[in-house]
RNA sequence: UCCGGGGUAGCUCAACUGGCAGAUGCGCUCGGCUGUUAACCGAGAGGUUGUGGGUUCGAGUCCCACCCCCGGAG
């Protein structure tokens, strides 16, 4: 298989230093990037309309292969209009293959199972085999068995009709020692292939592909994962799999393996997006992030905020804001902030309102996107590096962008 | 006024015939969350058992008096 211009293009339209502003084109849409991709695991972002998604100014959400297959199904979204239709989202879309959950079903959340501790438990019995072929799990809903594959994964991407295909891979745990890590690499790249073939003959027209390059921490095994999806000709790569046991690890671990990437396609960092992250990211040449953090965080009742000492966040729900008449962040262009005071989103929140979450989820999906727009405008401008050092330093991004 | 029921953690409630004052939920404080099984998970704090006496080796528990709340009667 080779990239297809008609599927996906990726047009770079300025750098600043490594940083990037590009133009991804989709059959769904334009995608200006850099760019923050919200979660749509289960078909929805969390608690809004895709109006409101949109309206923020997000131009592609990421849909999970592994809960929809569950969950209405692949083949009864087809039926229904494809994911777009189904869940009302006109704009572009991607969507994981579900080899993440084939690790995060087994050992946990990634902060968990790096930092050894026992977090919420690894579903039991999750994960039935794991071999050559594919992976055999147990759903989560009913418990019923059921089999993900390369070809069952592009499969089911198929049938969601989604925009950008992630190929099916595993993530490695950070604690399987080098050998292990080795052998996956290399069967993620037999997969690789595999989801390359399949979508070559009966994949969807419009339907680009990316690969994912793993390797753990390991510099020689991320290498030649770089090397083996760059030649496998994909339409774009994505930097998957463990990536250390902290920020300073997995910011070098990132930079490593951007530097083994061609310069061309599309670069996505896979499940990264607390704010210092998108701006490092995006300075060290990353044009595409996913994550959880806006979405869950609101969720949890927090509020993302120029705050680089808190670690660009803090609890509305703590006392300390019950009479705050003020905004959740000053200056910010967002309609809690706006409309809203701290107190209203704090009580709220404590009162388990539905409101409350919607207002923090808006909240912190306006700041992402802030964050990287103002990133584009700066890396447009030329002058990135003093927008990603005030952000760093402690500036909201439209003050940064000033 | 009389009869009955009841006062235990901030709230709601346990504690068999007297034997280390506890739980669940909520609330509170703190911590955590990075390709979402997560509007979630974890930890902690919190007490003169209404008051004052008495019996007993030992009283939330038994006895006496008082205070307060609820229901019923008048």
């Amino acid at each position: 298989m080779r990239h297809d211009p008609a599927r996906l293009s990726f047009e770079i339209v300025a750098r600043d230093g490594d940083a990037r502003a590009g133009l991804l084109r989709t059959s769904h849409g334009p995608v200006e990037t850099p760019c923050f991709v919200p979660l749509a695991t289960r078909g929805s972002v969390k608690g809004l309309l895709p109006d409101e998604v949109s309206g923020i100014g997000y131009e592609i959400v990421l849909g999970n292969t592994y809960h929809l297959m569950l969950a209405p199904g692949s083949e009864r979204i087809a039926g229904l209009g494809g994911l777009h239709g189904f869940m009302g989202w006109d704009r572009a879309i991607i969507t994981d293959s579900g080899g993440f959950q084939v690790f995060s079903l087994a050992f946990g959340s990634v902060a968990d199972e790096v930092k050894g501790r026992r977090g919420r438990p690894p579903l039991e019995g999750g994960v039935l085999d794991v071999g050559e072929d594919g992976v055999a799990f147990r759903s989560y809903i009913d418990g019923s068995e059921h089999f993900l594959s390369p070809e069952r994964s592009m499969e089911v991407q198929a049938a969601l009709g989604s925009d950008i295909a992630l190929v099916f891979d595993e993530c490695t745990p950070f604690r399987a020692d080098y050998d292990y890590t080795a052998r996956s690499t290399e069967r993620t790249h037999r997969w690789l292939q595999r989801c390359l073939d399949w979508h070559g003959v009966g994949g969807p027209a419009g339907q680009a592909v990316f690969g994912i390059v793993q390797g753990g921490t390991h510099e020689d095994l991320r290498r030649q994962s770089a090397a083996a999806v760059a030649a496998a000709g994909v339409d774009g790569i994505a930097i998957g799999g463990t990536l250390g046991k902290d920020k300073e690890q997995m910011r070098g671990v990132v930079a490593t393996t951007v530097g083994m990437l061609p310069a061309d396609p599309a670069r996505h960092l896979l499940g990264i997006g607390e704010p210092d992250d998108l701006v490092e990211g995006i300075g060290i040449g990353i044009d595409s992030f996913d994550c959880a953090v806006p979405t869950r965080l609101g969720r949890h009742g927090m509020a993302l905020a120029p705050l680089p000492e808190r670690r660009f966040r803090y609890d509305v729900r703590k006392r300390r804001n019950a009479e705050e008449p003020g905004p959740l962040v000053p200056g910010c262009p967002c309609p809690a902030c706006v409309r809203f005071s701290r107190a209203y989103v704090h009580y709220l929140s404590r009162a388990e309102e539905l409101t409350g979450v919607r207002l923090l989820t808006i909240h912190n999906l306006v700041y992402s996107r802030e964050l990287v727009a103002g990133a584009r405008e700066a890396i447009v401008a030329g002058r990135f590096g003093g927008y990603r050092d005030a952000i760093m330093a402690g500036a909201a991004p439209w003050e940064a962008s000033v």
